[in-house]
Parts: structure tokens; C-alpha cells; sequence
DNA sequence: GCAAAAGTGTTTGGGATACACCCATGC
DNA sequence: GCATGGGTGTATCCCAAACACTTTTGC
């Protein structure tokens, strides 16, 4: 193909949404942005994708550089999600964002991240660029996945309670869940087993200790609502 | 964010995986490449993406200039697929690739495009880069989307019998369903209404004529099988 | 009349939903 | 003993799946 002007692509960048469960609230990692544009909002840890490296090298050490993130090591899971190309998106000219959402469990950001933090999905700032509908988009694809896969796995301890289990589906599904019917649903999925232990905490009896089977990534064959 | 080198990006590019329905068998539209790399071997059509256009603004000019096809006008879908970027997909260098998936029916190639032509998804001749992988992606995505969306609309005469609405599941689920089954299960998603016109063909008894009652994408409540 | 596709109902089993009480513990 | 969360069973309804014959037409 013949162009009559130098082809010049547009700038690449890559974003992550990072997804960690507290308590019962489902948390995204933001970082300030410490430069113009947007200097002192917050926004979606990322940065730029040069050539020779894939977006998912680019992201995995963009994220440790800004937010100390490891993402091989932190993160239980993670997937493209979309690519956001609008070309009015950045203020500095056309940018093209290859994005990713991620889920861990008491992710630990590095020393010098003072300015990263986690914040629950339903009371974000004011967040840069497009952003907040990414976030909206990847949380709608999480709600998704864990009705037909095993993705809530990556946001619970190895060894969790039911009613763990539950407050991490109500917390990304965004509503209750009737308490029995999801026991028996979900065990009849045969994705987990019991463990001798025991969770002990506060005045009450103590909940028995559930695993996975298989940790990685798994498409159930049937959908759990 | 400062880079000890300047920062160059990688080469855009954009692919589309267009399907349409042929009687029992689900196509999709190839180019035969003109040029090296692949010369001579068949590829999706798509281009490059420079910078001040969106991926699908790209993507439209390329699929009109190389096979003819008017994307607004003669898809009745189409959506981002994935964004592939493995450094080596391309022996010329590293380049991303924007894909998308659409779907059309009695698609109309330009008349300047002999080198463009709609092969069997279950008989595709040797293809140019990773565009075999990208064609199974598409169609599993496309499968799955009809079976929680209206899509399937997208593949069909605006007025259609239920025998040609099923054989269109059979063709992109890969698999053969009970006509009865069928027919109960699609009529009570309401999404469809009888019209007064028959389809005549054949030694046989004519078959009535459906409409659906929104052709844009719809998300439905029960997921279809 | 015969070939070919259209059209049509019933039965059965399993999963979804709704719903309320006892159990084990720390204090 | 009391407050707190853990743990359990049943009845109902709807949907999925399996399954075979009659109808209408062109020739």
C-alpha cells in the first residue's frame, strides 16, 4: 500500500484496571497524576508502549514503575479488556490505549508509590482522560466472568469462608444473594473442596475453610447467576 | 514520564473478520495479498491506521479501497474483537493489530476487487500471519454472542423462515438443535413477529415469513442455547 | 401419489427461587 | 444468656431436553 504522506501511527499506550476485594467493597488501584495533562488527578496506572515490547510487557513494567505492582507476581489474573481510540481521548494529540483488567488479593504497592492507592468502585474521584468509563467497562466484563468462570478465585485468600465467597460476588455483582441457594449452587459445581481449617473471628461459630481446585483460569459449563 | 531513547511506536494496523451466512455455511471475506510479505496467500483485509483516525475509521476506508465493502452500509454489525500484538506476527516489524468482527448478508464485493472472495470458515485456504487464530477467535465470539444477543439478525434476510433462523444457529454453533425445541424456545423470547408474506420454493409446503422486531444489537434477558 | 420441507405437543428431570430456624462461639 | 455470624432443607415453578407424526405443496 502507497501513502502520499510518511505513515505515522498514533501514540500507543496501555492502561490497567486492577481489581482487589476489601472487606466487602471491590477496590480499583489508581495513581495521581504527578504531570500535565490532568496534573494531581487521579487516573488509571499506565503509560506508553514502544515498539519492541507487546502491550502486556509494556503494562507489566509500567505498573511496577509507577504503582511497584508485580503484576506476574501480585496478580492472580489478568486479560486485555478493549482498546480506546477516540481520537479526542488525550488532550496532547491521538493516543490509542490498549487496556487491561487484572484481579489480586492484598496487593501490596511498592515503597515509592506514595502517590497510588486503592479506591472502591461506587466512590471514585474525579479521574482523568476517559477513565472512569473504563472502569465502568471492566467491571461490567468482571461481573460477566464470574458468572462463567472461576475468576472470583483470583480475588479471595487460598483458603477462604463461604460467606467470604458470597461477599465477593455481591460485591462485584452489585447486589445480595440469597445465602442457601448460592451454598448449594455453588458446591454443586464441584469447583472446590474443603479444608481441615477453620476461620476463628469474633464472638461466633467459626466458618469451615474452602480451596479451589484449580486456581488458573477455568470456563464452567454451567453459568452460575 | 522521561525516556533516555525517543519513544517510537509500534506500527498500527487494523483487520476485520466479516462473516456472512450462505446457505448452511458461515463465510468469512479474504483478500489474496499483492505484495509481500505472504504474497500470493490470503489474508484478512485490513491496513494501516495512521495517526489522527480511529481504528474503525481506518478500518473503513482500508476495507472499502481493498474488497469494495461499505462497512456502514453493508454490515449489519460490527464490534472491536481483540487488539493482537506479538512482536513477531509481522516479519516486517512489530505491528499491532486492531481487529474487529462484523457480520452481513449477500455481501457485495467491489467491482475492483478480483482479488477478494468469501471462503467457509471450515474450509479456509492457508493464511498470512496469525489471521487463522484471529478467524477462530471471531467466530467464537460470534458464537457466543448469539447466544445472550439479537445477532444472529445480522445474518439473515430482513424477512426470514425459522428453518433459515435455525439453520444460521446450526451454522455458527457448529452443531445441530432440535427444530421443535428451537422453535418454542426463539418464539417466547419475543423478539420476533410472523408478517403476512409466505417464502414459496419448492415441491413442499410454503414457510412463513418473520421479522424481527429491533435489527439493533439487543442484550436479551434469558440467554438462548 | 410421492417427495420434500413446514409445522406442531407432551412428558420428564433438573435447576432456580423463595423462605426460617438451629448451631457454635466469645464475652 | 445473649449477640453474632455459620450452617442447613423443602416445596414450587419453570425451563431444557427428548421425541414422531401430520400438513402443504410441486411435479
Amino acid at each position: 500500500m502507497k501513502y502520499a504522506t510518511p505513515y505515522i501511527p498514533p501514540t500507543l499506550t496501555v492502561d490497567a484496571v486492577i481489581f482487589q476485594l476489601n472487606g466487602t467493597e471491590l477496590e480499583v488501584l489508581l495513581t495521581q497524576r504527578s504531570e500535565d495533562p490532568f496534573k494531581g488527578e487521579w487516573a488509571l496506572p499506565g503509560g506508553y508502549n514502544a515498539t519492541g515490547s507487546t502491550t502486556l510487557e509494556a503494562l507489566a513494567s509500567v505498573v511496577k514503575r509507577k504503582v511497584g505492582v508485580d503484576i506476574d507476581a501480585q496478580l492472580a489474573y489478568i486479560e486485555q479488556l478493549y482498546t480506546f481510540d477516540t481520537v479526542a481521548r488525550d488532550p496532547r494529540g491521538h493516543c490509542v490505549s490498549v487496556t487491561y483488567m487484572g484481579c489480586g488479593r492484598a496487593i501490596e504497592l511498592g515503597s515509592g508509590s506514595q502517590h497510588a492507592a486503592f479506591f472502591p468502585v461506587d466512590k471514585l474521584p474525579n479521574l482523568a482522560y476517559d477513565h472512569a468509563s473504563i472502569i465502568a467497562y471492566a467491571r461490567e466484563r468482571l461481573s460477566a466472568k464470574l458468572t462463567y468462570t472461576n475468576a472470583v478465585a483470583g480475588l479471595l485468600e487460598p483458603k477462604f469462608t463461604l460467606s467470604q465467597l458470597q461477599t465477593a460476588y455481591e460485591a462485584v455483582m452489585g447486589r445480595e444473594i440469597d445465602k442457601r441457594n448460592f451454598r448449594k449452587k455453588f458446591l454443586s459445581l464441584g469447583l472446590i473442596h474443603e479444608t481441615p481449617d477453620m476461620w476463628r473471628e469474633g464472638a461466633h461459630r467459626p466458618a469451615k475453610l474452602y480451596a479451589f481446585n484449580n486456581t488458573s483460569l477455568e470456563v464452567l459449563s454451567r453459568s452460575f447467576d
